[in-house]
This record gives C-alpha cells, sequence and structure tokens, in this order.
DNA sequence: CGCGAGCTTGACGTTGTTCAACTAGAGTGG
DNA sequence: CCACTCTAGTTGAACAACGTCAAGCTCGCG
C-alpha cells in the first residue's frame, strides 16, 4: 500500500463524479484533499465489519467484492473495475462496511473523505443522483444473485458465473485474474467442484480452459444451462 | 384493491417524508396527487418485472417482499411494516421491480407519482438523504440474509427467522400472519422442512407452538443454534 | 533441489428437497 | 345439516446434490 497525497485533481486524467461536480458548480477545489492509494495483490481496499471514512473510487486495476461467510467462506459478489466507487453501498448510515473488497490486480484508488461528499451530495444533488443509480444497479444485480445462488445448482451458478465474466472482460475469450477458489466463491461453490465443472464444460466442448485462460466455444449452451438452473 | 383520490394531506394521520419536506419547503401541495389505496390479503402490491411509477409508502397492515425464483420457488427478504417505503430499491434507475410485494394482513398505502418525487428529491436534498438512509440499512440487511442463505443449515436458517419475527413484532410471544410456506420462503427452506423443525424445536423445549402462535422459550439456545448455522 | 500454492480427482457422507399420503379445519352449496 | 372441496399442516421415505476429506499432481520460485 502507497500514499500519494500530492494531487493535483486538473491534472487527473480520470474526470470522476467528485471532480466534475465540483467544477460544474465552481465550488472549492481547496476542501477536497483527495489521496491516491496503490494496492497490490491480495491486499484489502476495505474490510467487512471496519468503518466507512472515505469515499473510494477505483481509478486502475481490479478487485473482487466479496462477503465473509461462516468459517472462512465467503461468496463474491462481483468484480470491481474502473472506474467505479468501492464505497457505495455503505455510503449512507451504514457506518460499517457490511462486505470487504480485496485487490486481484495492482490497483490504483483515489479516496476522498466521507464528510466532504457528504457535504458535496448536499450541496449537489446532480451528484447525488449519480450515486444513487450506479446504487440502484448494484442492488438489482445482487437480487438476482441470491436466487442464482440458492436455486441453480452447481452448473448453473459456474454458468452464470462464466456468462458474467465473459461480459466484464466484454469477449468470450479472455485470461481470468481468479483463481478456481475465486471462481468458486464468485459462484457459491467449493474450489473442488469448480475445477470438476470445468473439466466437465470442456469435455462437453461448451468451453476450452486453458489454465486461467477461458474461451466460450458454446455461448447458446451455456445460457441454457444457466437457465435451466 | 380499493382507490381513494381525494385525500387531503394536511389531515392525514401519517406525516410521511414527503409531506414533511413539501411543507417545510413551502413547495406546492397541488402536484401532489397522492392515492390511497387498499389492498386486501394476498394481493400483489407491487410485481416483479414490472414498471415503477410511484413511489409507495405503507401506512396500515404488512406485506412480505421477496423474490421470484425458479419454479415458484420464492425467497422473502423482510416484512414491510408502517411505516416504510415500498419501491425503495427501485427508485433509482432502475426501471423494474427487482422484486415482488404481497401483502399479508388487510393493508393500506399511499401512492405518489414517481415523477413528483424524483422532482422533490432535486429540490430537497434532505429528503434524498432520508431515502438514502433506508435504502442503506436495507442493503446491509440484505447482505446479512445472502450468506444465512448460503451457508446456515436449515436449522440455523429458521432459528435466524424466528429472532427475526420476534424482534419484528418486539415480543417472544407473538402470532404470525405466515403460513408455514411463507415461514419457509423467509428462511429459504421448503415448507416440509419449516414444519418438521417447528415440531423439532418444540421437542427441544426452545420453543412453544400453538397454530401460528409461537413463543420463544430459550431464546439463548436459538440464538445458538442461529450462529452455529 | 525442495517447498508451497494452486490445481485435480475420487470416494464418502450429510443435508435438504421432493414426492406421496394423510389429517384437520374452513367455506360452500344442495 | 351433511357431503364436498380446498387450503394448510404434517409425516415418512427415497433420492440427488454438494461439500468435505484425502491424496496426489504440477509448476514456479527461492
Amino acid at each position: 500500500m502507497k500514499f500519494d497525497k500530492n494531487i493535483d485533481c486538473s491534472k487527473c486524467e480520470f474526470k470522476c463524479d467528485v471532480y466534475r461536480s465540483i467544477s460544474d458548480k465552481h465550488f472549492d477545489f481547496n476542501l477536497l484533499k483527495p489521496v491516491y492509494v496503490q494496492y497490490k495483490k491480495h491486499e484489502y481496499i476495505c474490510k467487512q465489519g471496519s468503518l466507512v471514512t472515505h469515499a473510494i473510487y477505483l481509478l486502475r486495476g481490479s478487485a473482487k467484492l466479496y462477503i465473509e461467510g461462516l468459517n472462512n467462506r465467503n461468496i463474491s459478489l462481483y468484480i470491481l473495475t474502473p472506474q467505479s466507487y468501492i464505497g457505495l453501498l455503505s455510503f449512507f448510515e451504514t457506518p460499517l462496511y457490511s462486505y470487504s473488497v480485496k485487490v486481484l490486480e495492482d490497483t490504483q484508488v483515489c479516496m476522498i473523505d466521507l464528510n466532504f461528499v457528504k457535504d458535496l451530495y448536499i450541496k449537489n444533488h446532480e451528484f447525488l443522483l449519480n450515486l444513487n443509480k450506479a446504487f440502484g444497479k448494484s442492488v438489482s444485480s445482487i437480487m438476482g444473485k441470491i436466487i442464482t445462488l440458492n436455486q441453480k445448482n452447481i452448473r448453473g451458478r459456474l454458468a452464470d458465473t462464466l456468462l458474467y465474466l465473459s461480459s466484464l472482460y466484454n469477449s468470450d475469450n479472455f485470461e481470468m485474474l481468479l483463481t478456481r477458489k475465486d471462481l468458486g466463491e464468485l459462484s457459491a461453490i467449493s474450489e473442488e467442484n469448480a475445477v470438476r465443472l470445468l473439466a466437465e464444460f470442456k469435455r462437453e466442448n461448451i468451453i476450452c480452459v486453458t489454465g486461467k485462460q477461458i474461451s466460450i466455444i458454446d455461448k447458446n449452451l451455456l445460457k441454457k444451462i444457466s437457465d435451466l438452473g
């Protein structure tokens, strides 16, 4: 983890909502004290149960957002990629994170004191509405996830995850940054079953797997497996 | 379902956020066209997949909020009691409901056109912040639910639900409005197992069950069962 | 060269869903 | 007032699905 406190927003290549909000309304930049933070693979960006003190905006890299369950069994909800809010679901009146975020590939974030952000969304409702939109999206994706986790069989769940990854990487041929265990947590299945099913899907010519490289060969069939659950 | 369109907010005994927001800021009441709606048991208040057109505020009665899953298997997330927002999780940029709400006991709600509400939270950030707070609470309760559903055994899940109900009714001795099936959906277990486990808990002197009347005898043990999962 | 992390496979046992059959009570109409 | 039907609740038995355990493998790195 490395800090950089000398940030000049005007030189930042990422024109985030906060920046736009401030410059649009000609608010004072001096109160904003953004901090860039570098995280290495496997580091926590935020930890379930700890205090929400900053708004965190993911600039580079990627991370997994997951809930820490019982006996070290976690469930990943989704993967965060630039540019997205990290504290989002815990911004409002939830003083503690209800989930954890851990780095997948070396990551850079920008942290802004939460009090400043709160101040900002009192002054600028458009900014707040933007937050809310992102918020709403997350929630509806979580709803879908709950059903998937509880009611689909493991084949359906893994199929779901593979389709999700292909939409995330925007390609039917991608290299996962996830271990088999991560893949399991994302599908809420055990690591062993993740392995077994990958082999099974390969045998059935639905996908091609070489290490972490995945090619989806028969996307329609994969969708059917996901639907049948 | 019965309508009543002649609502005079100043005579309404429920001083909702919308009302307060308007009167605090001296906004115009004439644009607000609230409608009272009466629902009978088992009626839908809103249906997963349908358009979100109104903000709905629960005034009397109670209802269950659930996700419709596969093969008619639903998962209830929680029970709504007065006074709470119903459209809440779908207010922002999610044009469709990602869940359904169905009446448990005859219910009265107040519906306000969503465009009016949107207009309102552009003019009044406090109102919006109130929405957001309620929003944040829901989300963190959902996070907990996901783990419970996926990782606790059925005894733990039912114990959770009983504890939840006792906190909802604010008593260790309450009459559920739920059928055994409802109870199952709230715990994400089958109806049969809900029945079996109630009998089991009764045999173990943890609870006393007579029809829909439930008394929690050994709350600590129930908590332990919930924790052990 | 050896160690450890990640991956793989098989066998096993638990868990929970499903099916089926049966009971009890509430509501309905002849 | 009695059959009827329908819904809710109950119980047992069978089966399938998954997680877990254990063992072995591979590859990269010190």
